[in-house]
RNA sequence: CGCGGGAUGGAGCAGCCAGGUAGCUCGUCAGGCUCAUAACCUGAAGGCCGCAGGUUCAAAUCCUGCUCCCGCAACCA
């Protein structure tokens, strides 16, 4: 079993390419999975609760919950669009959340790892929070974007989390599995060094916060976020459920094999928070989740931030480009775990080139010449040749490649092998010329076995890139008259195509995406270039 | 001394861990091809690998120091 989660994404406001690049991964690397034969889950959803949510609510005139679902609708109607196979879907007001976060807590509380304390600050009444030392100011005040401070008192819960901090920096220091890529993990070793001794407030009382889920012990008080969000994760995998048939059965799914996490969130929340948690209700070191941590999207080098403006759209995206086109982007440009910067150019010229102009190209190409010259009916041939052998071994080591990359979370590498190959194709149809072939006498057996290892390049490739692009690959194979149904990446074998079956005439399955302007100037190329050959005729001529 | 990421031909990146002719994609220029989505193939130009030292027969790569960008530390994937 696979289990793979997202982050949830907070409610308050629509979804950015950040959060689209994250699903779209955990759907690639699911996918992939799937693909393997595996038995797969993948899990995401919204964490819909908390004060941002309520006071956006309150000035919407709309309640919590009808603002949170609104909002998840924008969420859900865009990994639709995107393809997002998810297979459970956690909104933390589902009613199955809510009853197994309040198991937890009163199981929690009767094993002495939560407690009731007082804490006297410094308090913002228009802002809604406590103030530290770091919201003064040069001169030691509060400045006046906090509006009216007073020193409250208040009660609230806390979980003992300085208890479990022992044992979580000898887990992660002696596992280093539990975090991908290596060098997060070392970010996580250094903030467990600065955490000691702090416990974990867990709640809000009423009046400050109503919209979450109330303590069972005390109903005076909601949960503050993380025994709300980050129990997501097993309480919909079933965690406690006894049974409710509408969940997953946990023990078959935990651990999580991989949680598709981004970089703001492992610390604490986490690699800190979440591992002691789970240590606190008795999950031993066999059944911690591992996490998959990625980066950020900068755009044009700069952040993304509602105060620069420079938050893109991915509904956008999918308008111009088409939502696969956006999906292999995603995964294509970005090394796993690093930051990487979108560029709409980028991505178009990623498209034009690697799908459009190689790939495409290709399939369209090989599955023209076999239409004019074969009848569109496919044949082995006859024979063998050196560059039909070399381009044979060449398919197989990208499969290798491809699926040591997958398993590695290195979609971009993954798909660079793919590419690879493609351009491999490309340069052994001007080595061995099949359209000059058709022209001459004799030559059919040796045409037949060009055109057989183009078609045949094309339809594993079309294969493999399904995890990624799951429509056009159906399309490739489609016209291909391919069927992958029981096949596994391992089990990829020479011969999909079957001797005598026929093919479809081709379609472009990625169109080339130009501006005008860019249409002009190749334009300008192609009149350029006939008149090069005109004169050329003219000379001999 | 807060933590971390980065600086490589016009642009974006890989290479660094396990030193040894500097690689990829795009762009530019030239040539070739004509089956194809004004696509494809080949070749060329273009870099003192941020700066300064050190180790070594040999440093983009290891060590030391420095400069400059960026992110986190302050709910934003």
């Amino acid at each position: 079993m696979f289990y793979i989660t997202t982050a949830i994404d907070y409610t308050n406001g629509a979804p950015h390419i950040g959060h689209a690049y994250e699903k779209v991964l955990a759907d690639v690397l699911a996918r992939w999975h799937r693909m393997c034969g595996e038995e797969v889950y993948l899990l995401t959803g919204v964490d819909q609760h908390g004060q941002k949510v309520q006071q956006k609510a309150e000035a919407a005139g709309v309640s919590p919950e009808q603002y949170a679902n609104d909002v998840m609708q924008k969420f859900i109607a865009l990994w639709e669009r995107l393809g997002i196979a998810y297979d459970g879907w956690a909104a933390t007001s589902d009613p199955r959340h809510v009853r197994c976060v309040q198991q937890i807590l009163t199981n929690l509380k009767d094993r002495g790892c939560l407690y009731k304390k007082a804490y006297k600050g410094f308090y913002s009444v228009r802002q809604e929070q406590f103030l530290t030392d770091k919201e003064r100011g040069e001169d030691g005040s509060f400045g006046p974007e906090w509006g009216e401070v007073i020193e409250l008192e208040e009660e609230n819960w806390y979980f003992n989390l300085s208890a479990h901090v022992a044992w979580l920096r000898e887990y992660v220091s002696t596992h280093p599995e539990v975090v991908t890529p290596e060098f997060r993990r070392q970010n996580l070793l250094n903030a467990i060094e600065r955490a000691e001794g702090v416990d974990l407030c867990i709640s809000r009382p009423k009046e400050r916060l109503a919209w979450g889920i109330p303590l069972p012990f005390d109903p005076e008080f909601v949960t503050y976020v993380w025994f709300d969000a980050l129990v997501n994760y097993i309480s919909f995998a079933g965690y406690l459920s006894e049974g409710d048939a509408s969940l997953p059965d946990f023990n078959r799914l935990w651990p999580a094999a991989c949680e598709v996490i981004g970089k703001d969130i492992l610390v604490p929340a986490h690699g800190v928070y979440w591992l002691c948690m789970l240590h606190a209700m008795g999950f031993a070191d066999a059944e911690m989740p591992r996490l998959l941590v990625h980066g950020w999207l900068n755009i044009r080098g700069e952040k993304m931030s509602k105060s620069l403006g420079n938050i893109v759209d991915p509904n956008d995206l999918c308008d111009v480009f088409g939502a696969e086109a956006l999906r292999y982007y995603l995964v294509r440009d970005t090394k796993t775990g690093y930051d990487s910067d979108y560029d709409a150019e980028r991505l178009k010229m990623i498209y034009n080139t690697e799908l459009a102009n190689d790939l495409g190209n290709l399939c369209n190409r090989s599955l023209n010449m076999c239409k004019s010259y074969l009848g569109s009916v496919v044949s082995r041939g006859e024979g063998d040749d050196a560059l039909s052998a070399a381009l044979r071994a060449h398919l197989s080591e990208t499969e290798k490649k491809f699926a040591t990359c997958m398993d590695a979370y290195n979609t971009a590498d993954a798909l660079g092998a793919l590419n690879e190959h493609v351009k491999q194709c490309n340069a052994y149809i001007e080595q061995t010329q099949p359209f000059r072939m058709a022209k001459e006498e004799g030559k059919l057996p040796e045409l037949q076995r060009v055109l057989f290892h183009l078609l045949e390049s094309c339809a594993h490739v079309a294969y493999l890139l399904g995890c990624v692009l799951p429509e056009a690959s159906a399309r490739m194979l489609e016209q291909l008259q391919v069927s992958t149904e029981g096949l596994t990446p391992a089990g990829l074998h020479w011969g999909l195509l079957t001797e005598g079956q026929a093919v479809q005439a081709p379609t472009p399955v990625f169109p080339r995406i130009m501006s005008e302007e860019e249409k002009a100037k190749a334009a300008e190329r192609a009149a350029k270039a006939a008149a090069k050959a005109a004169r050329k005729a003219a000379q001999q001529g």
